[in-house]
DNA sequence: ACTTATCTGTACGATAACGTACATAAAACG
DNA sequence: CGTTTTATGTACGTTATCGTACAGATAAGT
């Protein structure tokens, strides 16, 4: 069996890979790998950040609890991101709690370091790791703005398959570990409500699943189910987070054709 | 009657008023005074970002603009704010709509000399502009995610009474202009569900309305019937852009009690 | 003053999601 | 192996909100 520390190296997380590689040789020796188990919180809603994290493998969901119990995720964060943007925002603490939801690895950096860096002028125009950290917190924010709107306008069962959707693009495979239970946590539902919605997209066979694995049969079909929302965050994240450090512009990747919601009738596919 | 002119100073905006004078002398010359009728748009989503704006007495809704045409606004900016962050995030354009919500004014600034100013080095620090607007951008993300939070747990009638909370905050008086048609579409909810939940304040005596004017006459019952969304977001606010440019420290201002919301029963007080 | 446009009130069936309760099934554990 | 824990399935009444339709009321325009 290969020595697990082969299997994982800080450029498994975009944005560290992304860095010029001056930036990142000054990174490097700060940089330490830590684990991330399931259900772990890498920090309290109201916490004064000690670090920021680079996920590799593992996937961080940013949820906001309320005071009556009740959860809604309102970000996640996987190898494309980084956890800790109020740190260089300037407020030292986040409003949200950042619970891993699916484990894995990732890399983490001691605040201060992170802010040294982050404000250190590089030429004329300043760092391009406060480049990068910037785009990246605009990424993040439109996914915040995407996830209210979709919590105002579409059903349980487009919002799941987003949800999957979005899993799935941070994993190296088409399985994920999760129960529905979790899943209602994070959509801020019933967990029976995604025992039916879910019960919907296996009858349709766009998925699989067995206590506690989801199986993901038919990426197309599920995005064809899924709410605007997911493309519409993928394509705003490729659009600020794919030319690594270029200036050059892409326009918008794709643009999926509007499918069904709330308005609409649904589960006509499924 | 007074010149209009004399109505309007720069530093009725918080951020422009939290300047240092250097940096705020420099600005000078290149702010441009402009009136924000209702109903006009300060920028489409996607669509290139020409300046930032300021405002001074308008007030401004983000709102993301669905494929079915349903909408919902993300989040508020008025004299405490500004509009176009991602300007500087580095996304060149928005993903949202700015549309005037409130008539007023504001003054606006090129993108080129924003751009500029927020990446001048000041000393081994990055500049005061710069602090500012990520100070602001920080706040903007957690009132986004908690219209995501809110928009998943509350009640329209909570969701009311914290819109014109928050509304309220950006007014010199206690009347706003504003029909029912307007704030369904804000949040996006039907308007009858907007007459039914003003009907009630009104009963209650916590508001009265006629034919497009507002005014809220019992603010502290109005604040007792909004969800938690409205303080917290409020306190963030201050937390951040309280103390303009110190060091220094604020505990939360205040902590609003839980009131009602979905699961427990509401009108109670209504 | 009269007409027209706009805003507000009300009603009623439809429906998505809820809360609750309990049953079955599959892992985990001893 | 059997027992316990945990995950999933199902069912049923309740509720908030929706969609639609239309009536009355207030302001604006001519």
């Amino acid at each position: 069996m290969i020595p697990i520390t082969m299997l994982h190296t800080p450029n498994q997380n975009h944005l560290l890979a992304a860095l010029p590689p001056d930036i990142f040789q000054r990174m490097y020796p700060h940089l330490e790998l830590i684990s991330m188990p399931r259900g772990s919180v890498l920090y309290e809603s109201g916490s004064q950040l000690q670090h920021v994290y680079f996920p590799t493998a593992a996937i961080v969901s940013l949820q906001y609890v309320m005071e009556n119990g009740a959860s809604a995720e309102i970000a996640g964060v996987g190898k494309e991101g980084v956890l800790g943007v109020s740190l260089f925002m300037g407020g030292s603490n986040m409003p949200s709690r950042a619970t891993v939801q699916t484990a894995g690895s990732g890399y983490r950096l001691k605040a201060r370091w992170m802010i040294e860096e982050f404000n250190r002028a590089g030429g004329r125009r300043n760092g391009a790791l406060q480049n990068l950290m910037l785009r990246y917190t605009q990424a993040l924010l439109t996914q915040m703005s995407q996830t209210a709107a979709c919590n105002r306008h579409h059903s349980v069962d487009q919002q799941l398959c987003r949800w999957l959707l979005s899993t799935l693009d941070r994993l190296p495979s088409n399985e994920m570990t999760m129960t529905q239970e979790l899943i209602a946590s994070m959509l801020g539902v019933r967990r029976e409500g995604i025992t039916e919605a879910a019960g919907n997209l296996q009858r349709a066979g766009l998925i699989s699943y067995r206590r506690g694995h989801i199986t993901v049969l038919d990426r197309t079909r599920l995005e064809s189910c899924a709410c605007e929302c997911y493309s519409v965050v993928r394509n705003e994240f490729h659009r600020l987070l794919d030319d690594t450090g270029g200036t050059k512009h892409h326009p918008p990747q794709r643009k999926n054709l509007p499918l069904r919601n709330h308005s609409e009738q649904h589960k006509s596919a499924l």
